[in-house]
DNA sequence: AAATAATTTTAGTTTTGTCTAAAATAAATT
DNA sequence: AATTTATTTTAGACAAAACTAAAATTATTT
């Protein structure tokens, strides 16, 4: 089924509304989406008889399965371009979002496993959230940039910031790939360069620039 | 200034439509449209208030030149889009032009500009459709595939259709490139290879795949 | 528990873009 | 030139998505 883009922009919210709240209510949405409480009220009885959502009159709501579903594909679409974006583009992280939504409105299906191709089928977006796949499945655990990793966390590195065969040179010097375990041992405020410690190599550092472009999400935490 | 989807829909099917007949009338509209007469009225009005559109009422309307230049905008989105779908995407051509239709409509000039220069600043869409630059400017013969290109035609390479290194290869070494002149001298049925002439080199063929690939201009026609 | 406050819903409007039916104008035909 | 036909415009209505103001419900205080 087709959805407007007021409607696709309601679920979307509602979404993210509930990861939080579990149920969420008529001024909270309001509020996110800059609009009045009474026009919520009216798209929600829109998407209940479209049985995306589960509401009843001054009980709160929250998204149906089927609710769910649709969110995840806007999400999905929204986190791909924005990957497209800065990989591709060579936006920044923060001037892409803006215009991932409204391409996240553009409808094709076949557009989107095309574009998931072409990115080579990201994990994450450039923000580090996950990427939910074309079943809406998605990495639980968010990624972060390597230099905001806190020492004594064990960390596997999860995606690459760019493609450049300058970084993978780089990458494969180091020995430093997708999945490789690491942890930060020091930090250094002279140059925001970063020591790390990789399981069978010695310690070594690396430049702020590098520790930028690596992604890694948290697998242990020593404390 | 920013105008809303249908009013773009207006704008770019009256800059088609007086391509050909200088003076477009309401009925022409309303049917390239799939709309009705009145409501192609209403749309007049608006435009003409925005000082997008000359029209006097009963007399027919063209669009004025801020119109055009809109107009010219909206076509080069849509033009890049298409490309970027064909070759960056792996679409064929003749699955875009609807994808594009809603893609043209993504207001970001920014995104636009980043898009020309990600993917080099073609001249041509899939469809042979010269793509209008920043400025609005355009070449003015439509280019075709090669394998569409009558004999006794002298035509100018003017574009390739991948930037594959397995074409470029190709390319060299049959010393064809932009640029380059050559007429068609026979068509076999066969296998629908074609024999070609480029002057100071004796005629050879090249295979259908090849001649579908090459975009050429036609600079004289000897007939 | 009653009163007050906050939240949510209803009722009635507005804007955008569409429609139908009827009226106005222009074009074509006799 | 008058009439018929075709085109275009106006007038009034409708759906989507927003709004304001008022009413209904729920939550919080005293």
């Amino acid at each position: 089924m087709n959805f407007s883009v007021s409607e696709e922009n309601y679920i979307k919210s509602i979404y993210h509304l509930q990861r939080s709240d579990g149920m969420v209510s008529t001024n909270e949405l309001a509020s996110l989406l800059q609009t009045k409480p009474a026009s919520v009220t009216d798209m929600l009885k829109k998407l209940k008889t479209k049985k995306l959502l589960q509401y009843e009159k001054y009980q709160g709501f929250k998204l149906s399965e089927q609710g769910k579903k649709v969110a995840l594909t806007i999400i999905r679409k929204h986190r791909l371009w924005e990957f497209f974006l800065v990989n591709k583009l060579a936006f920044g992280w923060d001037q892409v979002h803006e215009i991932a939504e409204e391409l996240e409105h553009i409808s094709s299906p076949l557009l989107i496993e095309k574009l998931d191709a072409f990115l080579h089928f990201p994990k994450f977006d450039p923000h580090g959230d996950p990427i939910p796949d074309s079943n809406g499945k998605m990495e639980t655990s968010k990624q972060i940039s390597l230099i905001d990793l806190a020492t004594d966390k064990m960390a596997e590195v999860s995606a690459v910031g760019s493609q450049s065969t300058e970084l993978l040179e780089l990458l494969r010097h180091k020995k430093i790939g997708i999945g490789t375990l690491l942890e930060v041992v020091r930090k250094f405020n002279f140059d925001n360069s970063i020591e790390i410690k990789i399981k069978g190599l010695s310690a070594f550092s690396i430049s702020e620039q590098l520790a930028q472009t690596l992604f890694v999400k948290i697998v242990y935490d020593a404390k």
